[in-house]
DNA sequence: CCCTGATTCGC
DNA sequence: GCGAATCAGG
């Protein structure tokens, strides 16, 4: 594959709005990660922390980059109200996306939340906010699609069309993307006892 | 362990 | 010019 001109300008755009170098390869495909960031250095993009080196400028993309474009999503869907458990037309289990890797480790350590039942739980409408924002980049994939680092946050109905999980890069470790951890993790403060 | 970008250097 | 290998940090 060589950088043509098309691929060059999707690779300023995309690193323009902050996407990773790998996520960048990955939308070109054919080159690997290490090679878009060595195409960024020579184009002249690249950092602007301007000095130095030897730290790489870590910056959290999907952070104050205000994009409206990219993939045309289906601009609608209920924004929060996640359902639990996707249930797929086969008489498995929970989804275990693990499978090829396996004996790694689980998936979901146990005692890790589950996402939140609709009906009994109050969400932190800040994280809600969040999510919702962050479900307009979702790659929306499919249940066989998920990865070990991809979000597994179910949106949508299981039932319905309208279903497909976050998929977005899991937080290290945990299930979720960031946003989604964000809800996931969510103390249950708003639990107001009812002083019957 | 996963990830990120930065740099080097043989091709 | 290119990018794998390596480095450095989170």
């Amino acid at each position: 594959m060589s950088w043509s001109d098309e691929r060059v300008e999707l690779l300023k755009k995309m690193w323009g709005e902050g996407q990773s170098a790998s996520q960048i390869a990955k939308e070109l495909g054919g080159v690997t990660r290490n090679a878009v960031i060595g195409k960024v250095h020579r184009l002249g993009l690249s950092n602007r922390s301007g000095s130095g080196n030897g730290a790489a400028a870590s910056e959290t993309p999907a952070k104050a980059k205000p994009a409206a474009k990219a993939k045309p999503a289906a601009a609608k869907a209920k924004p929060a109200a996640p359902k639990p458990e996707a249930k797929k037309p086969e008489p498995k289990e929970e989804p275990a996306p693990s499978a090829a890797a396996s004996r790694v480790k689980a998936i979901i350590p146990a005692g890790q939340p589950l996402p939140p039942q609709p009906s009994a739980n109050e969400i932190d409408p800040a994280a809600l906010a969040k999510v919702s924002e962050i479900e307009k980049k979702a790659k929306r994939l499919t249940l066989m699609e998920l990865t070990e680092r991809t979000c597994k946050w179910p949106v949508g109905d299981p039932a319905t069309d309208d279903f497909w999980f976050c998929g977005l890069p899991v937080q290290s470790g945990k299930p979720y993307c960031e946003a989604h951890v964000g809800v996931a993790f969510q103390p249950m403060s708003s639990r107001r006892d009812r002083k019957r």
